[in-house]
DNA sequence: TTGAAAGCGCTAACAA
DNA sequence: TTGTTAGCGCTTTCAA
């Protein structure tokens, strides 16, 4: 019989924990041997084997993670920062991506420690704090940024840690990203093929990766389509739909204002829409309006969004992978992915340019 | 000079990992003597305790958590398992909730395990496994359902839990919830008020306690308003904006379709709308539209949409601080708290039912 | 006011 | 093939 401790009156579902030492008295065995039986270590006898695995069954054994832990220095934990600013915060991106790292988690072993802090000191000191405190075995990153002092960190300690978004800083790191230069150029092109020269690019900022990418891409698309860049055409939001909104309308409220806008993301892009209507134009007609991220809502919006893929919860899968592979040893130095995205076309960029200006 | 151990080589990381016995060393005390001084015990002189901590922070010395964890039985841990199925997932509800626990708990000194599990068999195993290997000190759960295992596990077991949602098949239990029975009532009430006598309803699965109470209230708001309920007008769905756009079609190609649509929620709102738009109707004028949660996009939605509203955030904090409260034996039996929605009038529902169908 | 010692549960080097 | 022993780094009696 297992004494019953103080523990368990206070903790009432620890009634169960049944540790090495209980099997080992059952089975009379030493510790040392019914743990490296349940490791199935060769240089335990199958009889013994058979019999522990038994009596650990019997008495529903299930090792103390804490203990493990603690022993093998690891913990089996990934951990992800959300670089988030206050409450409003919903886009669709994180959620997706949180499914795509903790599905591919779940199937390696690994649970996700999820933070959140504001881009900036705090944020720095929590990666500080994390890596010191032997709390996760690595680290996603998201939303690199051109200058980002997470990596920069990580890569100073030799912590191992996989990006989604490249960065300009530093030397060569894991990452997974896609070419959003390319992408926003397919975009251009796009607009361009279609009669437009008046094209409007509403922007992020552009300490944020690849925010700076895409606006190249704009910038790069628009120079080989032969158009020159009006920078009353370009704005810097915040990626929020409400953004979108607010930028369109002053676009809009301009003398000479574009036949098409396009957008750093989708969430920007389905304000423009918004906005677009609430001026009484009609999106695909009037105005071509384009996104960027496909997200869900991308392809029910009123008119369906033009936009570029981005496999977010795929995306996800890889970095997971990629990581447990250094974590492990498996595969200490991963090749870096860059991801060629496709052009999504749908009816918010209609077929033509109505109203070509200029 | 501390020696270069083997880890070093491994994890390069760990080279300034600093331990109590470092510590002591250099002050020339005992190792508990470090530990009781570093925790401000008041049998600790003085002295002592500046001596200690001096070196401390000169060594830049920091617990290792896992042996905290290891002696304490803590883990500092709150566990969250998204409901939720395969890749293309993307509810706001979600992020914004994380967001609010997250922070949160950060405030608190606690770290979130994130996992996705889709309901059922498998979830269920997830919960016993993280309750077992005490990986966690306490779980929050989302998207309760009207008979939900996983809060007739955890209270059997009497493992701390906080839940975002009440359930029907179990005694009391700590939860934050909505009362969107009323939430929805408020919205029909509305509805009819404004002239409208065909409301349709679309509604979700209704295991899912929030969409049970959510038709309840449609049906009762019927019944106060004394409308027929029409089965032909109820329908359910799955919570995407997608499928709120495909019932939606289906709905306005009846014979007689309805002038006004209560969605179970925003995303399916949202798609309700571009159906409406689809098929040329003029949201707010030809036909009413309305939602549930007030998501950052209904507020930019073209047109507006009229929505009740869900703190969702505020939410996520509330349940965090009571799971927390719990766990640390301050409030270990918090009052459950039922939120009064309110509903908030945008023009996605007009003003005036135009074409009172009958 | 301090320190020695035990132990959280597990793993692993070394002996037997 | 098995057991002894020694930790992992920390907290906490208990005795000095």
């Amino acid at each position: 019989m297992k004494p019953v401790s103080k523990t368990f009156w206070l903790f009432p579902w620890r009634q169960m924990s049944v540790t090495l030492k209980d099997i080992a008295r059952k089975v009379g065995k030493s510790v040392t041997t019914v743990s490296r039986a349940l490791h199935d270590y060769d240089d335990v006898s199958p009889e013994t084997k058979a019999l522990v695995r038994q009596a650990a069954s019997e008495l529903g054994y299930i090792p103390n993670i804490l203990a493990q832990r603690l022993q093998k220095q690891r913990t089996d934990t990934l951990g992800f920062i959300l670089p988030t600013f206050g409450p409003r915060f919903s886009d669709p991106f994180f959620s997706e991506f949180l499914a795509g790292i903790g599905n591919k988690a779940t199937e390696l072993g690994y649970d996700i420690l999820v933070a959140t802090r504001p881009p900036g000191e705090e944020e720095l000191r929590a990666y500080r704090d994390i890596v010191q405190s032997y709390r996760v075995d690595g680290f996603i990153l998201v939303r690199t940024r051109r200058n980002d002092c997470r990596i920069q960190y990580l890569l100073e300690t030799g912590f191992p840690f996989v990006a989604f978004g490249r960065t300009e800083n530093t030397g060569p790191y894991p990452y997974v990203d896609e070419d959003g230069e390319y992408g926003m150029r397919l975009v251009v092109r796009h607009l361009a093929r279609l009669g437009h020269r008046r094209i409007a690019f509403l922007g992020a900022p552009e300490n944020l990766m690849f925010a700076h990418c895409r606006k190249q891409g704009y910038i790069h698309g628009m120079e080989e389509a032969g158009l020159p860049t009006d920078p009353s055409l370009i704005t810097t939001g915040d990626l929020t739909q409400r953004d979108g909104y607010e930028k369109t309308l002053q676009l809009l409220d301009t003398p000479s204002p574009p036949t098409a806008i396009a957008a750093s993301n989708d969430l920007m892009a389905l304000g423009a829409i918004s906005a677009a209507q609430s001026r009484g134009l009609h999106v695909g007609a009037d105005i071509a309006i384009t996104g960027f991220d496909n997200i869900p809502l991308a392809e029910t919006s009123h008119p369906p969004l033009t936009t570029v893929h981005q496999p977010i919860y795929q995306i996800g899968q890889m970095v997971c992978e990629m990581l447990v592979g250094i974590i492990t040893g498996a595969h200490p130095h991963p090749e870096s992915v860059l991801l060629k995205p496709s052009l999504i076309v749908r009816e918010s960029c209609g077929t033509q340019a109505t109203a070509p200006a200029n």
